[in-house]
DNA sequence: CTCTATTATTGGTCAGACCAAAATGGTAGA
DNA sequence: TCTACCATTTTGGTCTGACCAATAATAGAG
């Protein structure tokens, strides 16, 4: 155990428990480096660690104060990927492409009377949710809907990485369905493409099922890649305004 | 903006999007302050940062390495399935069957000059080791020609995934093909069979890549079906003698 | 007492040094 | 030819002392 150590875990607890109020302000640099019995160079490699994880916040010629100690859990690393290359979540629709063509097809070939109760019962949930045109659910439901398929896929590699996935979509807010199914007429598509989906499942035919969500993955990749070219362009006449 | 954050940055997302791969070393703290125009304590701070991120990890005297535990988390609870329920190794197959098509084709489509240099370059290493035998070095090389063809992609996703995976058939002894290439006839095969699809993506024919694809996958599922029963063969009649 | 200018303190950065662990390379021996 | 061993170099970890710019504290002028 490192010596500097001491000094980290002193105040990731200190803060993290809340014995260090928020916004309190820690020992100069200095004094700690000489309470602590270590050089400078030591105590500020501590302080910036504490400083990504969050814990504290450094001004120049201020000092260090303790933040607010909410620890943000570490990062799904997908989701760090897409924060900050946005153009990454085309990449993410082309897999999906592949990924979800093929279990579609799967879930056709496996479901059991199980599965397909499931299965028709988060369809059911999703057209009602789509029908109020509550977004939140409907994103919700959406999700639950190809969770279902992945389940009836009976492999468990699938259902592990479309719940991933979906973990990754939930909390990218581009991605969210909720953004495509405020027009009506996108919608219905939509709709109408999980029905196929689902209808292709609950028949038994793979092969079409996969085209179905060929298809189905295949109009979502149009409808961002719209969607992107409209707020480009509203970005493009704001910047036009603000010059 | 601070002059060492362009440090912080360009590690931070060499490492999230996979051009780093797993394991790899980044230059020495000395070399680093050189190139970045940034003191040595500067450096150790980057470092120290990404560090606790999770995102590399130190070893005195040696370096510093990109982390393998930011991939794994990936897929830590996967792995743990792998363990105790080795049936989903073929789940893996056949997932890998739907990945390691489509990431061939788009190989295929994308791969630019650099992209064919590295693919050969992994294609030469894997055969060398196929015909020196050399079992642990022979699965290292499969691997790395595997994720050239997911780098060659341009697909993210792709890529992240194909390292994910390949850490996990690192850990699992059964997938692990230093297992398969034991036997003279199945490493020709297998080696024609890399060959094909090496072929197909240096003419940028991408169906063509895909089928060679799905053909390799489809022969490592048989191969480790027969295996399977081998052992299960060997398992009976060993009960047998100790009964 | 208020406002301002000076001073001290603080974080940010740098250069140079030393140590111990680790990797490297070469050499002697089998 | 190959292997085992040792010396050298390289690397991370730590320390010291210095300088700058932003900030906070203070003293002095009004």
């Amino acid at each position: 155990m490192k010596n500097s150590d001491k000094l980290f875990q002193h105040y990731e607890s200190a803060i993290t428990e809340g014995s260090l109020r928020t916004g309190a302000r820690l020992p100069s640099e200095r004094q700690l480096a000489d309470t602590f019995a270590i050089s400078r160079s030591s105590v500020r490699e501590v302080l910036q660690r504490l400083n990504t994880q969050g814990l504290i916040s450094s001004k120049p010629g201020g000092g260090h104060f303790a933040s607010k100690a909410f620890r943000q859990k570490t990062i799904e690393p997908l989701l760090a990927l897409f924060n900050h290359s946005p153009e990454s979540r085309f990449d993410l629709l082309e897999f999906r492409h592949t990924m979800e063509g093929d279990c579609a097809y799967y879930a056709a070939l496996r479901a059991n009377e199980l599965d397909r109760q499931a299965l028709t019962l988060a369809f059911q949930r999703m057209d009602s949710a789509y029908q109020q045109n509550d977004l939140q659910k409907s994103s919700d439901a959406d999700a639950d809907f190809h969770l279902s398929i992945a389940e009836s896929s009976h492999n468990i590699v699938y259902l592990h990485l479309m719940q991933s996935l979906f973990e990754v979509v939930r909390s990218s807010v581009f991605v969210n369905v909720s953004h495509m199914v405020a027009r009506e007429p996108r919608r219905d598509i939509l709709m109408r493409q999980h029905s196929d989906i689902y209808d292709a499942i609950m028949n038994a035919q793979p092969t079409t099922a996969r085209e179905a969500a060929h298809r189905h993955i295949r109009y979502v990749e149009e409808v961002l890649s719209d969607m992107r070219k409209e707020q480009d362009r509203l970005e493009r006449s704001e910047r036009r305004y603000s010059e």
